[in-house]
DNA sequence: TTGTAAGCGTTATCAC
DNA sequence: GTGATAACGCTTACAA
């Protein structure tokens, strides 16, 4: 620990340059590495900055070459394991390609992300990636596009909002897959539960705060109980059941129905584990009570009994194309579709069984 | 969308003053909200600004004020829950405060987490929170410090770092606690598994990587072993196991010494379900087989059966403290000790039981 | 209250 | 190659 405890002010080129004997300039290219400097100078100029404990102001270069090598992410909760992965995703591009990130957790307020882009905007990032809160109201995001900084989605895609990249995987396929194979088990009361909200939908009028991940879920279950000739059964879909207790609620109250659905659907991991609390709480068994799947797939739904057949999504690729695309857009490199769309794939495993009572035609 | 489609050069304050009629300091004042501007100006500077579509430019902002109300944070994994949950204590509290947070991820390398402290300096954030990889390399932590910029570490603390604060969980109290439950049990033969490396200790000479959370339990778990007379007990401690197929390799390897562990403690939940998942390929069962602890308490320990016998920790509210304590640190005000520790409790569940074969002395 | 002018620490431009 | 000097967009004296 020997270092010069630097104090006050911090070492600027100009002390650099006064140490080293040397015009300011000199010492910047040198300092920069950009220009030509010669050996020698090169050698005085590093020995001076090691001496004073020299640290270039980021900002000071930010603000005239106009660029800050760093990305802004807003999610809506990186406790989320989903956003936990995606993130790991876009930390291990964005520094493989010479960025720093900045990260912005909305909770999924709408107000907090408008905000949240604000504050990035005034920080000069080179780009957003953001997983919208809204599919309608996105007006801070076409302020965005606005500016010239490159936007890309992530998992969610929004209305009226032209050319702009979008990372997804194909949800309301994946979606229709499941719920067919609930179907074929037997099952027409298929329960559906997120703490999202519902997008742009003709199953609802108001769709401000929706999403549209929800709604191509939505769109593909719908589909799938339509095909097989099962009406009302939007009966059994719930949003807005934020995480914690009001999950554990929305399952409570779904069970208790006179007509309980014979299968749920929990949209990620985390209203997954409230749901399935709960349901032990209830005394009720899986899949001999109630059939189950949810969205994502970490190894704890293999070491669940039964083990949870579930809806795998690429996430950790989704974050790394997400960057990965906005990276290129940002390096002025324009490269394939702007809308991206991954697989999803059911996996089989042993929580989805035949109905306890009605409708045992096993496929 | 009707705004002005800002090109090229960004909206500043002096565009601002002239559409205005004011000089660019008056304008600057109204603008940034600081000095005194007459009703009159205000508006009229108001108005203009949202013709032009002005977004003031943090980077020149910080750069005269010096402060970019920024926090740096630097993590080990931020897909591994525990960090994603800490990191939504502090995004939450920074954020309530009026700070932004710039995150890095280091995959817990040295290397990496050198170079985030280094460009978080230059970056100039206010402050550092840093889950150290290290529990002897600080000489990039003491730069810190020495740059006059607030320093908090998170769940690890380091050697030779004087006065830094400190956030952390009395880690070897309840892996004392841990190993005796086993032991009470009548296990004698107990494994512990971190993908860290062990920090100073005894039992170590070489021990640059290490990291005090992980030495603090192993100091629990010996000590334990050794007041019960166990000897040769650091022969089931596994350390550097990679996550993924690291930590299976590390589980099959132990199970098939001859003596193998009959209880196995695992240091997070990611490499719980690395082990649980091996545990199950190898066809042995919890808890007869083998006992079964891991640190960190998520809802799914509860789903498993049998449901985990956890060492839950107050995850969300250490993320909390560290940021609370920096932004004390960052605005001046010195509050409360420097280094503080936080209970970590054991959860009973079921996951425990007294060994198979031998020493079936139940307490 | 408002205006003028001088910084903040870089990079960019243009001579030499 | 190297050295002056002008930006970059804002805040902060200091006057008026």
């Amino acid at each position: 620990m020997n270092e010069p405890t630097a104090r006050r002010r911090d070492v600027t080129v100009a002390d650099v340059a006064r140490e080293a004997k040397v015009a300011k300039a000199t010492a910047a290219r040198s300092l920069g590495g950009y220009g030509a400097v010669s050996d020698d100078v090169r050698q005085r100029v590093q020995a001076a900055a090691e001496a004073l404990g020299y640290h270039a102001n980021g900002l000071a270069r930010s603000m005239n070459t106009g660029r800050s090598n760093t990305i802004g992410v807003i999610v809506g909760d990186i406790e989320n394991p989903y956003f936990g992965l995606a993130m790991r995703g876009i930390t291990d591009t964005a520094k493989a390609a010479g960025y720093d990130v900045i990260l912005a957790n909305t909770g999924e307020q709408l107000d907090a992300e408008i905000d949240a882009a604000r504050v990035f905007v005034e920080k000069r990032v080179d780009g957003f990636i953001v997983a919208p809160a809204s599919f309608t109201l996105t007006d801070h995001l076409s302020d965005i596009m606005h500016s010239g900084r490159p936007l890309v989605l992530l998992d969610r895609h929004v209305a009226n909002l032209d050319d702009v990249d979008v990372i997804e995987v194909d949800n309301e396929k994946v979606a229709h897959a499941a719920a067919q194979h609930l179907i074929d088990r037997g099952h027409e009361r298929i329960a559906f539960i997120t703490t999202l909200e519902l997008g742009s939908n003709p199953y609802q009028a108001g769709d401000e705060l929706g999403v549209s991940s929800v709604s191509a879920r939505v769109n593909g279950i719908l589909a799938a109980m339509n095909t097989a000739g099962v009406d009302n059964s939007e009966r059994y879909l719930r949003f807005g059941a934020n995480s914690g207790s009001g999950v554990k609620g929305v399952t409570r109250e779904l069970m208790q129905l006179e007509e309980p659905p014979t299968a749920i659907i929990a949209s990620d991991s985390l209203i997954a584990m409230g749901v399935l609390g709960e349901l032990r709480e209830l005394g009720l068994t899986v899949p001999d009570d109630v059939s189950f799947i949810m969205f994502d797939d970490f190894e704890w739904a293999t070491l669940i009994s039964p083990a949870l057949t579930v809806i795998a999504q690429p996430v950790y690729e989704v974050g790394v194309a997400a960057a990965t695309r906005l990276i290129a857009r940002i390096e002025g490199r324009v490269t394939g579709e702007p809308i991206q769309v991954f697989p999803a794939a059911l996996v089989h495993r042993k929580s989805v069984a035949p109905p306890r009572v009605v409708g045992r035609d096993d496929a």
